[in-house]
DNA sequence: CATATTAAAGACCTTTTTAATCCTATATAC
DNA sequence: GTATATAGGATTAAAAAGGTCTTTAATATG
């Protein structure tokens, strides 16, 4: 019921990125370094972040990572969701076979409902304010 | 970021109390069996819910388990904080030494509100109403 | 009181997840 | 082509999750 460190991170990270100029790319180095990420563990994350299309990330002399997008348009939902996946607070939610051969299950609309303000919240919450 | 298992055992065991004559003890073997829960484990997950004061265990013949409080008055979040501890979605709300030395940071504000929302809804929910 | 019933308590175990790290390959600027 | 940087796959260590096993203890009932 917790955020990881990798989702921690992944914040960490895309906020270093939003407070320099937007533009530019940073050193890998950097990032970790500022913001106290493992180097190679952000590799991995930062792989994540790119797949979801947040950063790009340059190889080579002078690579790093930059934002794709502005930190306007990124939320914390986007950021975690990158490298969490879809957040999900129990499994009720995830196996709809088995809840729904159970008939209309009570919890399960509470889930639904905290789930859903959850989602809200982290959705309404963009890097530029942060 | 999602309920474990043992929480979805305890709020199953509570429901199943509920749903039965509030007064009765009901057995272990008959709350395992229709719940679905492995007989043992429920006994750990038992001695929790007995600790936060919400049932009462019998050992012995005729032993088992019996709501202490009623239904109206044990909410979704008893059950969930009496297996798993406080609820906390990331560890920024536990370290606040190390948080507070980082002066005003705004994620914290989020995950602030976030978990004030879960719990809020957690708690708005009893097990008369489930 | 003896016995059957029933759960507790603690040790132990297995699997999964988390949180990295190591190493080789690859891309880019100069 | 060389120095600079990251990618990407394999591997690993530690922790958590999810149980199980075994011994102990409590209670009802004849």
């Amino acid at each position: 019921m917790k955020l990881t460190r990798a989702g921690e991170y992944a914040i960490r990270c895309i906020l270093y990125l939003s407070r320099q100029n937007v533009a530019d790319t940073i050193r890998r180095h950097d990032v970790a370094g500022h913001m106290d990420i493992p180097m190679q563990f952000l590799s991995k994350i930062a792989q994540q972040l790119a797949k979801a299309g947040l950063i790009q990330i340059t190889q080579g002399a002078k690579g790093g990572y930059r934002l794709i997008r502005s930190p306007e348009e990124i939320t914390l939902l986007d950021v975690i969701e990158a490298v969490e996946g879809e957040l999900v607070l129990n499994d009720c939610l995830l196996e709809h076979e088995r809840c729904s051969r159970k008939g209309t299950c009570a919890v399960h609309q509470v889930w639904a409902k905290a789930r859903g303000q959850l989602r809200d919240t982290l959705a309404g919450v963009t890097f530029a304010e942060l």
